[in-house]
DNA sequence: CCCTGTCATACCTGGTGGGTATCACTGACG
DNA sequence: CGTCAGTGATACCCACCAGGTATGACAGGG
């Protein structure tokens, strides 16, 4: 009796996420009791205690957060799998485009590699077409966890590679972007030290997974925004070199001496079979 | 509608395998036509065409084989994470051995590096209890994406080493091991060249996945069959640099000089986050 | 031309997933 | 200290569907 059905999952995964059975219900568009009883069943066939029902509330026993880690990395799998099935089918049988890839990369990361890289390959006599798929601060695991990308340009140490294969391609180090009329913009260099927590630039917060994390600094979604912040003298970011490309005028660059260096890496799934996808791994690395 | 259930996707994998319906229904201890309706009604659902119905059998379609790749890591990451919550909880709620590492092995391998691990991860302070999982060619990558292990050593380039975190731990070189009498015993070095297809010593064939490969050598399944081989002159076998540890007097090693180095390596799933596995890792990094 | 092997279809049934109503318990609060 | 709100568990019911059996459709081989 080791089987444990993909719904099964869903629904420990919603209450581990919930820690509360109505929520996870209502999360799931069912009703209570029928959750209740799923788990229980799941709890009684692995014959493991998952959850400690305290009056007020639910915990997670061990079991139950290795099933949380372990319950994710198979649900993502198993939606992967779909996903790149229905890709691979496609406009499949009608001959449609089978050869395709998408690329997974940070909306605001340097457009200058993804640029070279997309034309070094482009003119690769048996290049895929490739759709770019521009997502947030380290969506880019998930996407590719998860199959909604094939490939992804990723930037550790920001970025876990673990799981997946990748190449190395380009380091750089990180800078500071202050209001030019800051009276740290004319330092020649900075350290991290000197720039946490200036109580007049605050740094700017980006949503994660759709929330915002708590600080002081303002709420951002966009490049955009935060660089018109800056001009504004209210935030300041710290951003790979690269970004020296889309400054402002009001914008000044400071190097910092001592942010580890940012390494951006082509990443892929580990078992990836597709002639395409080896194409533009090549190319890449020869950059 | 982009929900797919485990025995879903045991059902296809076992037609998938088979290629024949009824054979597949057979293994899966089911009739035929549920089957058949279950994997059309997949094929509906996922809009995709998986197999191709030709009278006389069946075969995959390009979407049928990502399904293939993509669901085996599917299914092997769902009984991973069966069998680790299991493990977890095992004997906990009782206050039992929760800490506790399955080690996969080569049970043919060097036990010289195994026993300086063991040893040395043996003192350390927080060590857990060590359960050494010996098995066959190839098969601690199997034991360690489907759970069965927690950490493994594997010799690259034999295990591929896609999807794990890996640390190098010891590279050597490769022997012919050769009957002590035999005319090729006599040289210093040898290269591969000399040593394929000799027909007085064909080389022994391992079983893989409960099936040997075809070939003219004697078939075999363990270590002491195949040194009896070689001492009664039948067979000869290549194997690292530490196999030297068990030749008998009736044995001559040779070193080889254009085989590729074996790398051993301990490797482990990578998204682990168990504290016992992170101390494992670093006395074995440090030996 | 029939027989065999293959997958698909038709139909039935039992198990079970899910719903509603309700219980049991506990902590908060007047 | 009684009441109430909020939690998860239990009881019961129904509809759906997974799985079985019987059979059909169709191709290839003798």
């Amino acid at each position: 009796m080791d089987t444990l059905e993909t719904r099964e999952l869903k629904y420990f995964m919603a209450v581990a996420e919930e820690l509360h059975f109505g929520r996870a219900a209502e999360r799931l568009g069912m009703a209570q009791p029928p959750l209740s009883r799923a788990i229980q069943q799941l709890e009684r066939r692995l014959d493991v205690c998952l959850l400690e029902r305290n009056r007020r509330g639910v915990s997670l026993t061990g079991a139950g957060e290795v099933l949380l880690r372990e319950g994710r990395a198979a649900l993502d799998a198993t939606t992967a799998a779909v996903r790149r099935t229905r890709r691979a089918g496609g406009t499949d049988s009608a001959g449609g485009h089978r050869n395709r890839l998408v690329l997974a990369v940070k909306a605001a990361a340097s457009h200058e590699l993804l640029q070279k890289l997309l034309d070094a390959y482009a003119v690769e006599p048996d290049a895929a077409e490739i759709e770019v798929l521009p997502g947030g601060t380290c969506e880019q695991e998930e996407m590719l966890r998860d199959g909604r990308a094939d490939v992804a340009l990723m930037h550790s140490p920001y970025d876990s590679l673990a799981g997946f294969d990748s190449e190395e391609l380009l380091t750089e180090g990180q800078i500071a972007i202050l209001p030019a009329g800051h009276p740290l913009a004319a330092h020649k260099t900075l350290s991290l030290a000197d720039i946490s927590d200036i109580p007049d630039l605050p740094l700017a917060r980006w949503p994660r997974h759709g929330t915002y994390p708590p600080g002081p600094g303002p709420e951002i979604h966009d490049q955009t925004q935060l660089a018109q912040l800056i001009a504004l003298g209210r935030t300041m970011a710290v951003f790979p070199d690269s970004a020296r490309a889309w400054l402002w005028a009001e914008h000044t660059a400071v190097p910092l001496t001592d942010a580890h260096p940012i390494v951006t890496h082509i990443a892929w799934p580990p078992h990836s079979r597709s002639l395409a996808l080896a194409g533009l791994i090549r190319t890449a690395a020869q950059l």
